[in-house]
DNA sequence: GTGACTGGTTAAAGCGCTTTAAGGTATGGC
DNA sequence: GCCATACCTTAAAGCGCTTTAACCAGTCAC
């Protein structure tokens, strides 16, 4: 007698299942969420039902149930595929350790503090924040609340844990594989202020010197634009005594650099070698074919789960800063320089 | 005598903000989610103290508490800018409409259907896909639970609710744009298999029949890739009859275009004007420049969530395919044919 | 036969919030 | 004074799940 005008429940819940098999919700929950207890017939008749009523559990009852939410929340600019990239990779290693992740995302509407209120709201237990740009001040002070690890920018604090690529030594391989080649004449196209930029020029100046090349040192006045390299290009052309590579803030500089260039019909890597910095998809096109250097994003989210977990299960309590080496990848821009000349 | 020694609860509820003000949860909870009912100054009092003690709400208790989520879930690919550009706006028509976004990633390991499960998993309302590529069938059924929404992709089915752009009149503006300029020979690079490719293709073909050129319709085999502009370029060129302008299916392949076009000494648009189609940032570089199509991300964004907010508020049941006109843009790599011929 | 286990199961107390019916207190009209 | 009226405020019942202590057979040893 009971008509299909009884309310069809639109979502099986635990209670469901567990009056199915006739057992109480606790083992239910048991049993689905794999704790220890259940015996192996119970299992298999729980699980047999669950299935069958396409059960999901509501993580919103979850979470608020549980002690831990084992929650780990990831600040990002979701219009950078770099992000995007690096979001992938910290989705998996998240996994892997037993976490889960919340995304909240920057936008032009939605600042950083607004993003990390979201991921607090939503009771993370730790929050990785990829090339925040929020003050060390407020960082170190979120990091009193709960384990903060910035990705990918230089910080200049020991109040959170930093995961990054270390920028000198990038540039360094940049001037390493040139001078291999048999470049002397190596220019810098540099990328303004920040630490970032620092960095990197810190890293020419001193593989320059390092391979007794002070003296051709030549730093670029730049930005992080394609702009920056194509105010650039005449510069090093133009002299009397031209460079023959150049090695920029990032790809977008020489990509720009490229460009005015290949106006300008000089050949590269013909006539000059060019290096940019990322590793960014446009390097990889096939006919820009960038020699470039990669910050390894793999390893870099590796690491920064890696810190996190620690902070989490692995009890650890000083803040910590991984510096990983880039890794240059070398495509077709860069070849011998035209020919060689005298040093001096 | 109340030392420090009373654990200090990490985050204070709503209960705590309640006794500080002496009143009861219930008044608190209506004066923060500003509905009718306490006194100002009741409401006054509240807002002080909840400021005072830091006080903010828990999502998970709050969403599992109320009655509806009012949480619209979007699927997107984390590792397109595109999408990412998309969400932006989505994220803000949402906030105007008084709802909340849940994000969801498609990645290597999480496919479309684990993400919209999660989706479903924290309560959403309605889903927005962006550039689903699962079967309609599946789509169809999602949208028997909840409404749904596709963006971008055209869908061939009346099941589910669908935003996007128009292909073929894009490319009729392209089309319409370079004939105005003077072009007659004007080549299409297509987009291989696909229903977003056979729009465009079908577009161009429309267009130079309306503009009398059938017999000088030439398209040419492609992908989705530069390679196929590389690989276009030549036979663009090495005709008797060489075209003047070329339309790409979009601006990846308009990009591999324009690099085998300098690479072989044709000035663009001196020699040749190329059109994209999709105003990638790529084409915004200021040294491409590309002329393109862009699909006004913006107005796509605000019809899907106008859709789900009708179906949602509105108590609209049927499906809608809102089909908008894109735009085209006119930058730097299209101009007057390189000298007149006669038509014939 | 008793006590000490032990493996399996569950009652019950939340998690922190929302929501609604019911309660209180003024106010005003009669 | 008494009742209706309006306005605030709150008690209490969840939302759907987790978790822990308690419980209940059965063993098993002695």
């Amino acid at each position: 007698m009971d008509g299909d005008d009884a309310t069809p429940r639109p979502r099986p819940r635990l209670e469901d299942v567990a009056v199915e098999v006739g057992l109480s919700t606790a083992s239910v929950s048991l049993v689905l969420r794999g704790a220890a207890g259940p015996s192996a017939a119970t299992r298999e008749r729980v699980l047999e039902a669950a299935a069958r009523l396409g059960y999901r559990p509501d993580r919103a009852a979850s979470l608020l149930a549980r002690r831990r939410s084992r929650l780990i929340g990831v600040m990002m600019d979701v219009r950078s595929s770099y992000h995007g990239e690096l979001l992938e990779d910290v989705h998996e290693a998240d996994e892997q350790h037993g976490y889960d992740l919340v995304l909240s995302t920057v936008t032009r509407t939605w600042n950083e503090q607004r993003a990390v209120e979201t991921l607090l709201d939503s009771r993370c237990e730790a929050l990785v924040l990829l090339g925040p740009e929020a003050s060390a001040a407020w960082l170190t002070a979120l990091d009193r609340q709960l384990p903060v690890v910035v990705v990918g920018r230089p910080f200049p604090s020991a109040g959170v844990d930093v995961v990054r690529a270390s920028d000198d030594v990038g540039v360094g391989a940049a001037v390493d594989h040139l001078v291999g080649l048999g470049h002397l004449d190596i220019a810098y196209v540099d990328g303004g202020p920040g630490t970032i930029a620092t960095g990197r020029r810190r890293g020419y100046r001193m593989a320059m010197r390092r391979h007794g090349l002070a003296h051709r040192i030549r730093v670029l006045r730049g930005s992080h634009t394609e702009e920056a390299g194509l105010r650039a290009a005449p510069v090093l052309m133009g002299d009397d005594a031209p460079a023959t590579a150049a090695i920029a803030f990032n790809d977008r500089v020489a990509v720009g650099l490229l460009d005015a260039l290949s106006r300008a019909g000089v050949a590269v890597p013909g006539e000059m070698s060019v290096i940019g910095y990322d590793d960014s998809p446009l390097s990889r096109l096939v006919h820009i074919g960038l020699t470039t250097v990669s910050q390894n994003s793999q390893q870099l989210t590796q690491h920064a789960v890696a810190a996190v977990v620690e902070r989490l299960d692995g009890g650890r309590t000083d803040h910590r800063e991984v510096v990983l080496p880039p890794q240059l990848v070398v495509r077709t821009t860069t070849a011998l320089p035209p020919r060689r000349r005298s040093t001096g």
